[in-house]
DNA sequence: GAAATCAGTATACATAAGGAAACTAGTTAC
DNA sequence: GTAACTAGTTTCCTTATGTATACTGATTTC
C-alpha cells in the first residue's frame, strides 16, 4: 500500500492518501479531546467527575472541548431537571467508532514506554 | 475491555487506561507531525520537497517538527555532503511502527468523510 | 549577468491554545 | 452560619502555533 523505496514519486499520491488523515486530525485535535472521549468509554460522567478523572484539565478547557466534541457528535450532554440541576455527559454510537483507533494509540504508547525503560 | 454501562466505577481504572494513550498524544501533538511521517512514508524526501507536498507547512514549522521527530526517532536526517549540500529526511523502522495508528486515522477520516455527505 | 533552487535561519508580528484564579447561584452537609 | 459541592463562565496571563518577509552562500538554468 506505501512505497517501501527511495524513489521519486507523485506528490498527488501523497497528498490524497494524507487528506482523510488529516481530516481526523482537525476532528481530534489539541491535547484533551481524546482523553475526554476515553474517560466517557468508562461510563457516562457529570461535569466535575470527569475533571477529577482526567489530569490536569481546567474546568475552561474541559467545558470548550466538550462542546466540540458535542457539535461532531462524538459526545451527548444531558441535562437532568433535578434540584440542583444535573448534567451528564456520555458518549454516542460515532464516538464508539473511534476505538480501534485509541486501542492504537494505547498499544504504540506502551511499546514506546518499553523502548524507553529499555534505553535507560 | 471497556466498560459499556452507566455505573460509577474507580477512576484509577480510566487513567491507567489513558496514561499510554497520553504519551503517545505527547510524541505525536500539533498539527504537522502525523502528516510528516505519512510524507516519508512514500519515500525519503529533501526538505523543499516535503514542504512542497504537505499543503500549508511554512519552512519554520517543518523544520521544527521535524527536530522534534529525529529527537524521538521516528525520523533519519542524512546530509549528504556535495555541493551543494543535500540533505535528505527518512522514515526510521520506529517511525514505521506508527503504520497501524496511521491507517486507522485514515480509515476514520474516510468514514467521517462519507457520514458528512450523507447529512448535507 | 539575472533569476531560481537548496536548506534552512532570523525577525517581527498576529492569532490560537492553554493555564490560574476568582466568581456565580443554588444545595447540601456540619 | 460556615464550608463544600455543582456546572460551569469570566478575566487575565503565558506559551504555542502560524504568517510574512528577508537573508545566507553556493550552484545551476536561462
Amino acid at each position: 500500500m506505501i512505497a517501501e523505496n527511495t524513489k521519486a514519486h507523485d506528490p498527488k499520491e501523497c497528498r490524497g492518501y494524507l487528506q482523510p488523515v488529516r481530516d481526523s486530525l482537525d476532528i481530534l485535535n489539541g491535547k484533551w479531546k481524546i482523553p475526554i472521549i476515553v474517560s466517557l468509554y468508562f461510563g457516562n460522567k457529570r461535569f466535575k467527575e470527569m475533571q477529577r478523572e482526567i489530569e490536569g484539565i481546567t474546568a475552561k478547557m474541559l467545558s470548550k472541548e466538550l462542546k466540540e466534541l458535542e457539535m461532531n457528535e462524538l459526545v451527548k450532554r444531558t441535562v437532568f431537571d433535578s434540584l440542583p440541576v444535573i448534567v451528564e455527559y456520555s458518549i454516542t454510537p460515532y464516538g464508539r467508532s473511534l476505538q480501534n483507533l485509541i486501542n492504537e494509540l494505547r498499544s504504540w504508547g506502551l511499546q514506546h514506554r518499553k523502548r524507553l525503560m529499555k534505553k535507560s
